[in-house]
DNA sequence: GTTTCATGTAACTTTATATGTTACATGATG
DNA sequence: CATCATGTAACATATAAAGTTACATGAAAC
């Protein structure tokens, strides 16, 4: 399985949004991460429903945040992806009819589960806010970071 | 990314061959898990080098149990396999040149450490003798399982 | 009102990885 | 030496993320 970076793309756009006055159109976000604006638009869609985010038409169109960002966890971001599987590891079979299988699960599935819940329970404890003071700190003394200027 | 059933479907076999004595041709095992002899020997691979199963030529071989079971964890067991990745997200780019992205995966880096840790310490915690054991709890009265009887 | 800009979305391609299959070489047993 | 079983390479299939193309929809500028 490819690894999905889905999250860890929303995040970037997020933060870089929340670095700047808005809006910013999906070619502009698209070139900030080296890729293309109809990926923007589809990790977006699920945070525009949500209402994470709005996005406009038209001239002066484009991205903006529309939410708290003291208020958003990085477990909501996930959640607005649409709870994409966490473990790249999983049972063989979910409900086999054979006993040493439904061993083999039971084992696994505590462990898996308890670290899918420790894994939420961190997101959880992240708000983008944070994330954002987090930022300010790695740019020091650095003058604000604009978006134009970025590298991957 | 499709999910990793490797762990799953070795601890499947392993604990099979567990029940009864051996030698177990890839055959019978494949049979027994609905797949196929060469994806048998291609997830029995890493545990025969490690020495935690043998493997025979000709005629009357097979795999056979070369370890101590109450000595060999699922984590062991996962190392074996040659510690595929565990989570299914990721950064989405490893060493970022720009720092919102730095900050994301500092962030990100953070909950999945955790998350990894905790999963390989409950593999660690759980030996191939405790599954066996936990197995015979599940068969109960009845007999020794006969792996020709097998049902997926 | 028509041109331009920007999103929304479907369809297709590419890439990565696990799994399944075929074919054949190697070596051990009877 | 015929048979059995593993070892392995090569190829095929399945699934899902990521990238791309194409075009419809709607908003702003002129």
């Amino acid at each position: 399985m490819k690894r999905d970076s889905r999250l860890s793309g929303v995040l970037h756009v997020l933060l870089h949004m929340a670095q700047q006055p808005g809006p910013f159109t999906s070619e502009t976000l698209a070139k900030a991460m080296d890729t293309n604006p109809v990926v923007i638009r589809r990790i977006m869609a699920g945070l525009r429903e949500i209402g994470y985010v709005r996005s406009e038409k038209g001239h002066g169109g484009g991205w903006t945040i529309a939410c708290d960002l003291s208020k958003v966890t990085l477990r909501d971001v996930y959640a607005a992806l649409g709870n994409p599987p966490l473990l790249a590891m999983g049972n063989r079979t979910e409900a086999p009819g054979c006993l040493v299988e439904q061993a083999v699960n039971a084992a696994l599935d505590q462990a898996f589960d308890d670290a899918e819940a420790l894994l939420l329970a961190r997101l959880g404890e992240v708000t983008l806010a944070m994330l954002g003071e987090d930022l300010r700190k790695r740019l020091g003394s650095r003058k604000i970071h604009d978006i134009s200027a970025h590298r991957a």
